[in-house]
DNA sequence: CACGGACTAGAACGAACGCTCTATCCGATA
DNA sequence: TATCGGATAGAGCGTTCGTTCTAGTCCGTG
């Protein structure tokens, strides 16, 4: 029997090598379920892997493979920020529909699947500070990606860093809100105040 | 033996009734390590109760603690909130205000206690509903309080509905970026700017 | 053809989980 | 003083947890 595209219980998933399919099966059972409401063994069943290849490949067990699972959820949000920013003429204009991207997704996954970079790293600060560290770079890593984009629109220095702190944790918290009330509003509402607050910096 | 004062592992609780110490034990529990790592038995044991007190008092085990947990911590910020708003002449300066009242209790307990109602509710959509409906109603609440203020100073209807989303959105967000950063910046600088943005509607 | 490293496979371990159960204790009432 | 329900106490249930371990399969290289 074929060892690597056996199974294939993920969809689009079955082409893919055992590693990453361990890892994007991770990173959406934590988003839904967070780190300590996954087992490694629903992880294992869930990307058509055994255990074997799950500790084979993270050594460092589910620390290591909750990790990596971040880092993929980092790269997943990176890609919608980028191509929103990409997207639309002014900066403004990109938040606002980056929130509607979400607020999108959000919905059509019936308001289960939300950050999984936060849903992954909360509650872990002191059983897995590594987690933490991941997350936090996340963070960092998506603010800088605004503030490259303000900056180059021609915004100042501090006014760049300050807004970009808050379109991160304004989209952070209002995603969290918006699956928790069930209900896309404040997702449309926070994006529509971004683009006013940003354009009050003109 | 006395039974109701016995243990009392928790500094200021030695007085209160064991199920106001097993609630505040399980609510400050899930807070730091949410709802699928903190165990029935840790929250007896950190309450200065047994087993059989836990489910006496909550016969609907784990989910009906937790409920009643998160209602404790919707209390929580339901007061920070009010006494805010309370203690400034006008919505923009009394939200800046809550907001460093958050960081500093965040830096306080070295970026460990976040926010009890989002810690304890986040992941448990698919396994345990009732938690997302009462964190839900905790959102919902706080929100109207912003939302009456806003009105009672005279911004238009839609306005204060649309700023109380924001804020409560933002303030969520901010505090969740400052934990993971270990920073109060996100905190301050989003209060900051949700002034401003209030300001803007008048 | 034989070897060896990468990978798969899943049984088994001790610990911890949520919860049930029976037994006991205490203070208010008759 | 006898009674009885609210509250306390913790042993023990079956299950699942993260992890370890040994065995086996596959395939490129000598």
């Amino acid at each position: 029997m074929k060892t690597t595209t056996e199974a294939g219980r993920e969809a689009g998933d079955a082409a893919l090598g055992t590693r990453e399919r361990i890892v994007r099966a991770a990173s959406r059972l934590m988003q839904r379920q967070g780190y300590e409401g996954t087992g490694i063994k629903q992880i294992s069943r869930e990307a058509g892997a055994t255990l074997g290849s799950v500790y084979h490949f993270f050594p460092g067990g589910k620390q290591e493979l909750a990790t990596e699972a971040i880092r993929h959820g980092d790269q997943e949000f990176t890609d919608i920020l980028r191509e929103a920013l990409d997207g639309a003429d002014d900066p403004a204009e990109a938040i606002a529909a980056c929130a509607r991207t979400v607020a999108e997704a959000l919905r059509a996954s019936d308001w289960i699947d939300g950050c999984p970079v936060t849903a992954t790293s909360i509650g872990t600060a002191e059983s897995a500070p590594d987690l933490q560290r991941a997350a936090a770079e996340a963070f960092a890593r998506w603010r800088g990606l605004v503030e490259d984009e303000l900056r180059a629109s021609g915004f100042a220095e501090e006014s760049a860093r300050e807004l970009a702190h808050t379109v991160i944790s304004t989209l952070e918290g209002a995603e969290l809100a918006a699956q928790l009330a069930r209900d896309e509003a404040p997702l449309l509402i926070a994006g529509r105040h971004l683009a006013r607050l940003i354009d009050s910096y003109r």
